[in-house]
DNA sequence: CGAACTTTTGACAAGCATCAACACGTGTGG
DNA sequence: CCACACGTGTTGATGCTTGTCAAAAGTTCG
């Protein structure tokens, strides 16, 4: 289906491109061509700051990142989380100055491109322009998503969304099989992305692993009734707009 | 600085667009020469429901409308409003099915634009494509401020920031010239954006009243100490992204 | 002028936060 | 190799912010 060898690091972010629509395979070639830097990080590693100027834009070959906000009281509000394939921060690169902070969750490996080539391809190429613009527009959608999970839903509700968002998530990917994952985020974190306190966080999910709807062994969250925790988690995946062929 | 006139529905939309980017007169005038209907609605009146295929942009003309999610309980979560000069569903329309509601909060009037001029027009000017783009990624950068707002804010600083983004995008707009506007939302709608409920909303603002911060009399806004306010409610106006030009 | 909506008020309840301490596992340096 | 520090997860007691319910007062509009 694609002519980029599985080893290629940009293979699994093009293949996720181009699921928004019909590549050639210039396209594809094309995409695959662009320069890019490689950049091995550590758990917990800045990526952008708020106020950075951002001139490139990365792309998760392995790992996990997130993106966040601080408050005034000094609270910190996940806004997303990235996983292998996904485009980190277009956003920044396209409005020059980031709005937010940009991190590493786990160790990993990004690819760094330049924005000139990958503008200059754009231009060329209405397809994977097209992509693109779409890829952007499904982060805001998830954005959208997590307002009301923040604003309107109870913690238990919050919690399993994510969880189930997680799921779905990875496996558009092909990062997992079956309903079960590494989840790459501390209690902290959950709390910090759910808008709740790491406290609270950790009685929920005690009371999902008494009612079976998951279990957890460490940072392993395995969704035992995927049916009752995706209804617990009020979980409609539309928003996340995967192709048919991805969904499998 | 423009070739609209003044009067033309458009030129709203226009002048904020441009503001991201060099147009030429050309690419003024291609947009102004889009061919729209004009659609007049009531107050209330629904634009676009979950799920509906969109084939068509609207750019609101006059008046404000708002998008929502539904949550399993029947709660209702408000996650974006718009004013006049504002493109309200091009999310919508490049990615065929609505995935929330949007409605008119008040009386107004729309632009129809059917998508294939406006793909085409995009596809043959770039400034317009770049334009339109960032549209959307400002869009999504509000949207990751709400995040934070309903999820780390409490009920006070929520509310100030709210008003305080309204208000700048309103200066921004042109609509307004002083710290004072028409909010043409309910007590119950306030509520809906930022996650609570509408007798603590009513509490929230007579204690705002109270502390000086502003006054409220029906459905009037003003903002009596801006530097207060702001301060309250966390807001720092980078997330908006409005360039110098507007910013005045 | 009356109906429907919106704002306001009060009493009370609940969900989640806060604080503090302890348990557990893991890596590190003495 | 053990001791210790550190990050993370867990537990309990308590309290605050916000929600819920209900009703009255004010406002808008046909």
């Amino acid at each position: 289906m694609s002519i980029a060898p599985p080893s290629c690091p940009l293979s699994l972010a093009l293949r996720k491109l181009e699921s928004y629509g019909r590549f050639t395979d210039d396209d594809r070639g094309a995409f695959l061509s662009l320069p890019y830097l490689r950049q091995p990080t550590k758990a917990g590693t800045q990526i952008v700051l708020k106020g950075d100027v951002v001139r490139s834009c990365r792309i998760v070959i392995a790992g996990f990142a997130y993106r966040f906000k601080m408050v005034a009281d000094g609270g910190r509000q996940i806004i997303a989380i990235h996983m292998a394939g996904d485009l980190l921060d277009l956003q920044h690169a396209l409005m020059r100055v980031a709005t937010h902070n940009v991190q590493m969750l786990t160790p990993g490996e990004l690819a760094v491109i330049r924005m000139e080539p990958l503008e200059e391809l754009a231009r060329q190429r209405p397809a994977v322009q097209r992509a693109l613009w779409l890829d952007t527009l499904i982060d805001g959608s998830i954005f959208s998503e997590w307002i009301a999970n923040v604003g309107r839903r109870n913690a238990r509700t919050r919690i399993s969304h994510l969880l189930c968002e997680f799921a779905t998530r990875m496996r558009a990917m092909g990062l997992i099989a079956a309903n079960s994952y590494e989840l790459p985020m501390t209690q902290e974190q959950l709390a910090d992305a759910t808008g709740l306190t790491p406290v609270h966080v950790n009685r929920v999910l005690q009371d999902l692993r008494r009612s079976g709807l998951i279990k957890s062994d460490r940072r392993t969250i395995t969704i035992d009734d995927w049916q009752a925790l995706s209804e617990t988690g009020d979980f409609d995946p539309s928003y996340l707009r995967m192709p048919m062929a991805m969904a499998a």
